[in-house]
DNA sequence: CCTACCGATCGGTAGG
DNA sequence: CCTACCGATCGGTAGG
């Protein structure tokens, strides 16, 4: 726990996270990062080769994270409504233990232009389109199987983002805690699984 | 519509806002601001004594047009759906005519440190409780008339906030059109009025 | 991981 | 709204 403990590339990587995703890409200097490591502003370059490139790695990671904490759930066992549940809670948990890696991807969607930009939007793209992907896909067998009647795959797609990204949102930049959001998360699920289906939802306090 | 119809003054709020919105307050330079203006940096701080103020002003001015347009509709008449309903959909057209507005004010709400970040986060606070907490005594009343039954006040608004800010972000950030927000509002509104209440959402398509 | 240094650009000012 | 300029800081490099 203890920051000596750490390495040097363990504790820049942490300290880079920190400022970037509290001050922004541009307002974060490389000299402030390593007075926060402990290092002269030089031996930040044995590490990665530019302030871009620094950005790019924390910004693979975090996608990479997020993808392993969240991925599974959905194609675990259960009804299509226990495995949204659980990839909710898992990426709401996620949220909880990482909120500098749903910072920084949302810096990376929002503050960035140029070729870093245009990096950057390339990496998002990919991750949007696998895990965007996954949720049609999801929606449009729910549907299929009759598990949710009523209600167009688009739109439902469509509203899961925008209960999704309104949770990481509120938890993350929000003046609330950002555990309130995991402990009210039975009732949010229930809004929203009763929202889709016209039924009650169960969502199940057990991991 | 013409850049060269606005005074100087007007070029330069919609520029400094355009590109604080894409490219974040730290990556921003006054030089840049004043190129796309077409004049020279100092002409700048004849409208704006630093950069700080300029962005301040900016923050300022978006918060007081979205109340402006969004506001009314909740005090107007109706049933809570219907407000509510006027309320939403207010806020999206808003955010689809207004985006960068809606950009300086998630860009200031996470991305400012130091003593600006401490100014800027006061006029949040300031808006945040007069417009969160407008919506919680609209859910309690609502809640206390009947008209709203077996859910929480507070668990209303938490997820009032989530739907609201995941749909602006969507709108302002995501990869599809803003438009699309607004069109498919009657869908996304059934699903949260189902959730909220267990019956089936009537979205006025009238403004 | 350090000292020492580079050219470029930063926000901002003086004075007109 | 301009020219001319300021000290400070920027990202990055050389060489050890």
């Amino acid at each position: 726990m203890s920051p000596a403990n750490l390495s040097t590339h363990d504790r820049l990587r942490r300290e880079a996270a920190g400022l970037f995703s509290s001050r922004g890409y541009g307002g974060t200097s490389m000299a402030e990062i390593a007075q926060r490591v402990g290092v002269r502003k030089a031996s930040l370059y044995n590490y990665y080769s530019s302030k871009q490139d620094l950005l790019l790695e924390l910004l693979e990671d975090s996608l990479a994270a997020w993808e392993a904490a969240s991925r599974p759930a959905l194609g675990g066992e259960g009804s299509s409504e226990a495995r949204l549940a659980a990839y909710l809670r898992a990426t709401v948990r996620f949220a909880v233990e990482n909120p500098q890696s749903v910072r920084i991807i949302r810096l990376a969607a929002t503050q960035i232009g140029g070729s870093l930009g245009r990096k950057v939007k390339a990496l998002l793209r990919r991750h949007e389109q696998e895990s965007i992907g996954s949720l049609a896909e999801f929606f449009a067998a729910a549907v299929e199987r009759g598990e949710i009647e009523g209600a167009d795959a688009a739109d439902l797609t469509l509203f899961w983002g925008v209960f999704v990204d309104g949770i990481l949102i509120n938890q993350v930049f929000g003046t609330a805690k950002a555990e309130r959001y995991l402990a009210r998360l039975p009732q949010l699920w229930d809004f929203f699984w009763r929202g889709v289906t016209g039924r009650a939802g169960g969502f199940e306090r057990q991991p």
